[in-house]
DNA sequence: TATAAAGTCTATAGTGACTAGAGGTTCAAG
DNA sequence: CTTGAACCTCTAGTCACTATAGACTTTATA
C-alpha cells in the first residue's frame, strides 16, 4: 500500500500536524511538494508521511526547522555526512542539557517561595518580595538569559 | 541616593536588559513612564530600576508577561491577594516541572541516538533512523506538543 | 568653543513557528 | 441536486523581543 494517496486534512490526523502547519512547512521547504488532484487539492504518499513524521518527531525533540533541514539534507547524502548528524544531535543534547538545568534552577527557587508562603504563620506571602530582590535567591539563575 | 538618575543606557546596564527592550516593556505598561529631560530623553529613578529588576527577574524565572502584570497589580494591593500570588507562582511551577520531564525525556533519546552512533563499529549513525522513525524512541514523548 | 562621537528619540519591520481568519472553490453524502 | 465539510490562497496576529532608519541631543575631546 505504497500508493496511497492522502488529503492535507487526513495527513494531518495520521501526523498530529495542524493543516496550516503542513502547508507552512511546504511553503519553507520542509515538506516537499505533493501533487494536486484535478480541483487544485493537495495529494500526498507515503514518503511525505514519512517526511511529515521524520519533521514532526525532531521537532518533539527540539530541534527547530534550520536544524531539521540540515538533517534533511544529510540523510538524503553519503555515509560521511552522518558524522555531522551527530555533531547536530550533540549540539542539541548540550542545549537540552542547559535548559534541564536553568529550569531546575527555576524549580527551586519557585518552590522556596511557594514554602516560605505556606510556612509563614502570618500569612505575609514572600512570592512578590523575592521576586522584588534578586539577592534574596537561592539560585544563580543568569537574569538576562531568554526564559525557559 | 534614592534621587538618583539614569539615562535609558545606565539602567540598560544595571539590569542587562536591552534598551529596546526597556521602552517595550513602557510600551506593555509593565515599567511605569519615567520622566523626561529637556531633550525629550527618558530619566529614571530607584522606583524604575526595582521595577525593572522585577520584571527581569521574573522573566528569569519564566513567568511571561501576562503573569508578571497580575503579580504587579497584587503587589501594589491588599494582603488577601498574596493568596493568588502564590497559586501563580504554583501554576508556574507546575509548567516548570512538566517542561523539566518533557525535556529529561529527549535528553535520554539523544543521548541514546548519539550512543548508537559512537559505538557502532560500521560508523552507521542512527539518528537519522531514529528520527525518521518515532517507534524507535525510547521514550514516551508527545508529538503534537510544542517543543521545548 | 567647535566638532565629532556616542547616545537617544520615534516608527517600522523582522524573528521563529506557527495560528486564525476572510472569502472563495471543491468534494462527498444523501 | 443540494448542503456542508474540507480545501484553496492570502493576510494578519501571536510572543517577546531585536534590529534598522533617520533625526535629534548629549558628552567628550581638540
Amino acid at each position: 500500500m505504497t500508493n496511497s494517496s492522502y488529503s492535507i486534512g487526513q495527513l494531518s490526523k495520521l501526523t498530529d500536524c495542524k493543516v496550516p502547519t503542513i502547508r507552512w512547512y511546504e511553503e519553507r521547504g520542509l515538506l516537499s511538494e505533493p501533487g494536486r488532484n484535478a480541483g487544485n487539492q493537495r495529494r500526498y504518499n507515503e514518503q511525505h508521511l514519512q517526511q511529515l513524521r521524520f519533521i514532526r518527531h525532531a521537532r518533539a525533540l527540539g530541534f527547530d526547522l534550520a536544524a531539521i533541514q540540515q538533517l534533511q539534507q544529510l540523510s538524503s547524502c553519503c555515509l560521511s555526512d552522518h558524522l555531522t548528524a551527530d555533531e547536530i544531535a550533540r549540539q542539541h543534547l548540550y542545549e537540552v542539557q542547559t535548559k534541564i538545568s536553568q529550569l531546575q534552577a527555576m524549580e527551586a527557587e519557585l518552590q522556596r517561595m511557594i514554602d516560605s508562603c505556606n510556612y509563614d504563620e502570618e500569612h505575609q506571602c514572600r512570592v512578590l518580595e523575592v521576586l522584588a530582590d534578586h539577592s534574596l535567591c537561592g539560585s544563580e539563575h543568569r537574569q538576562q538569559d531568554q526564559p525557559l
